[in-house]
DNA sequence: AATGGATCGTCTGTTTCAGACTATTGAGGA
DNA sequence: TCCTCAATAGTCTGAAACAGACGATCCATT
């Protein structure tokens, strides 16, 4: 996160993860200042402090830090991808609950995979121009595209469902 | 959980979980060890004790647990989809890493997601003339249909980044 | 009798997480 | 000038989630 955009601040950082990694995969702010420092200790990151009387850490990411990220890049993946998400988890007792109940859910996550998907798309078109955030809009590809399945699902399975 | 096969012990749910939920949103054995206790407290759920010399506690729903969990179906759901997928993480820093290896990256997931789909498939065939079985299949469709997505968004990112 | 696999469950320590809380800064209006 | 408000910057706490090692037991084979 740090390097993509030279020395940030933690507020920073929160920001800019808050429109990009942090749409699909959300964390907790505090993280963004608890984590900056511990990888100071490690040594993979720089505190540039300044101005405001000490508050207001900037942190560079050192040659160290560089080399560890493109080592993490280049490291097989083995994790699977992970979904969670609560409507899938209702839909396993569908059997359980109200047809009514089921109905409104599909089309509440209709309306929210539309309406996040008119974000990612506002998203796209704003920085379609912008040279050099191209390659950064690579993952917002594969988040669009997930939505949109998620999103035919739902619609179908709201089709199949209606009276 | 509980209530769609009948009583049940921890551990089954644990074997159970572990082919439905537990493929896309996985979580540490011990909670379903944990958990239901909590909800014998609560009223939810009651134990059937029985055999073994009191090993192996047998869980069965109450009808206030039922209903519970009724109303939590029939309850707006806000929380969004989530996606955890350090592929996806990786691809964020795709600036900063070598051709070859966001290229390796594409090809392992590729590999991945295919093996995935091919899972879900089998248990879809499997499961596709019980009778009873069918409205729990649905939440598998839409787990292939985000495996599918993802697929196809690796599979044009390695045609794109291929020589 | 010994092995080993499936069953059954506990325990420990670390991370993650939500969200309340505190401060500071700077711009604009009364 | 003073006030207020939004944005900025950061800390803290307690609760959940999590990974994974560990301890038992049962049962079928060798």
């Amino acid at each position: 996160m740090v390097a993509m955009r030279g020395p940030s601040t933690s507020y920073e950082l929160k920001r800019a993860v808050g429109h990009s990694v942090g749409y699909f995969w959300p964390f907790p702010h505090a993280q963004l200042y608890s984590e900056p420092k511990r990888l100071v200790e490690l040594g993979l990151l720089d505190v540039i402090a300044e101005e405001h009387g000490r508050r207001k850490q900037t942190y560079t990411i050192t040659e160290e830090g560089l080399s560890e990220l493109r080592l993490w890049l280049g490291e097989p993946t083995t994790e699977q991808l992970q979904v969670r998400d609560v409507a899938e988890l209702k839909l396993f007792f569908g059997e359980l609950a109200d047809a009514k109940d089921m109905l409104e859910l599909a089309r509440e996550q209709v309306r929210q995979h539309q309406q996040r998907i008119a974000v990612y798309e506002q998203m796209q078109l704003r920085f379609a121009g912008v040279p050099g955030v191209a390659t950064r809009m690579v993952p917002l590809r594969l988040g669009l595209q997930l939505e949109r399945a998620a999103l035919q699902f739902w619609v179908e399975f709201e089709a199949e469902n209606t009276g």
